[in-house]
RNA sequence: GGCUCUGUAGCUCAGUUGGUAGAGCGUGCGACUGAAAAUCGCAAGGUCACCGGAUCGACGCCGGUCGGAGCCA
């Protein structure tokens, strides 16, 4: 008996993953779910996140969920170590992972074969302090020297990732090389992606935005205000929320400016997602989307098992060695 | 009724002494390997309220019409 496939539920903000990723928990047998979303990692970000609320989580085992301080930086490969850890042990007791979330790099660190080298705070500091003294030109001279592929498609005026460029050169002495395409899953899995009209997703983030005012999200991050670190202060929500609190602008104003953030942040989510062609999209809005959904699973499945028989197949024919993907690099 | 200011991209506004227009935001598209809800790139949008005049040439000068704002009566 093979091992349950990982389901992701995918897509941007405000179509009902997080509903459906509960569906398709209980729906499937011993189930958890796994948090695929960057700012749901905080702790106190509860309302602007859109996190389920414990009580509605339905009985089931919840990770990924505030395991940061709203002082800290998130970091991706912090988030894969950990969340393939959880899926290592889901699938130890026998359960079944649902990873469900919009932050695209995170679902991909965790799903995909993707190792990211390194990082130094030394190294870091050092070239952003020299990207502010010389100039982010400077920094993409070299980098263009060291590795024009990379400063190809980054550009000469993203500072910060330039700077993340010339700190992996440094730190492995090879070539930033950003660009394989590396959409091979670790584990077997399959990407539900949840896509919706445009005008109907607008009045979905509108009537959330909406709701997330009467939960108390001034409230919140009144709260959290002077513990937010660089990274939450600048999430949807939050950010407007501070400069309305600091006196720069008015509540009504951040409010308004949390709706058209949001709608930015869906737009980029389906950007994203979409130009992954693994995932499997369903309509946000189909009143049977559940059975569509394991309708999805369940075929998967079948894909995943005569994969396996043919490899078992192949496997008796070919030199043994290099077939365990193993669970990633070990790196702190 | 009189005086002053004002009408430029969907929105808020720039536009040096006349040479047919720009920014921010929004919108659309795109990149994406340790902050990713981050960071960055590209594009589409304008009969410069309307009519007339002087000028080789007007968003810009002159006259008028219509619409805003304020002050005085």
């Amino acid at each position: 008996m093979s091992e349950p496939l990982i389901v992701a539920v995918v897509g941007p903000t405000a179509t009902g993953k997080s509903d459906l990723a509960l569906d398709l928990a209980e729906a499937l047998g011993p189930a958890e779910v796994v948090n695929g979303d960057a700012y749901q990692l905080y702790r106190g970000m509860d309302v602007g996140t859109a996190k389920v609320p414990p009580a509605e989580r339905r009985g089931l085992p919840h990770h990924q969920l505030d395991v940061l301080d709203p002082g800290e930086d998130a970091s991706v490969a912090r988030y894969q170590a950990h969340a393939r850890a959880d899926l290592a042990a889901i699938a130890d007791r026998g359960a079944r992972a649902v990873l469900v979330g919009g932050s695209g790099l995170y679902i991909r660190a965790v799903l995909d074969d993707i190792r990211f080298p390194g990082t130094d705070d030394e190294v870091r500091a050092r070239l952003e302090a020299r990207a502010e003294g010389e100039g982010t030109r400077a920094l993409f001279q070299e980098l263009a020297a060291r590795d024009p592929v990379a400063a190809q498609t980054i550009g000469p005026t993203n500072t910060r990732r330039i700077v993340r460029a010339l700190e992996v050169i440094a730190l492995t002495g090879r070539p930033f090389t950003a660009n394989l395409p590396r959409e091979v899953y670790v584990r077997p899995a399959v990407q539900i992606g949840l896509d919706c009209d445009r005008a109907e997703l607008d009045a979905r983030v509108a009537a959330r935005v909406d709701r997330m005012w009467e939960q108390g999200l001034v409230d919140e991050v009144r709260g959290l205000a002077d513990r937010l670190g660089r990274t939450a202060a600048r999430a949807v929500g939050y950010a407007e929320v501070l400069a309305a609190l600091r006196g720069d602008t008015t509540l009504e104003h951040a409010r308004g400016a949390i709706v058209r953030a949001t709608r930015r942040l869906a737009r980029k989510q389906m950007g994203w997602f979409g130009r992954d062609p693994r995932v499997r999209w369903l309509d946000a809005r189909s009143p049977t989307l559940l059975a569509e959904a394991l309708a999805v699973v369940a075929a998967a499945e079948r894909e995943a098992a005569d994969r396996v028989a043919v490899g078992r197949a192949t496997a008796d024919a070919l030199p043994r060695g290099r077939r365990s993907l193993g669970s990633g690099p070990g790196d702190r």
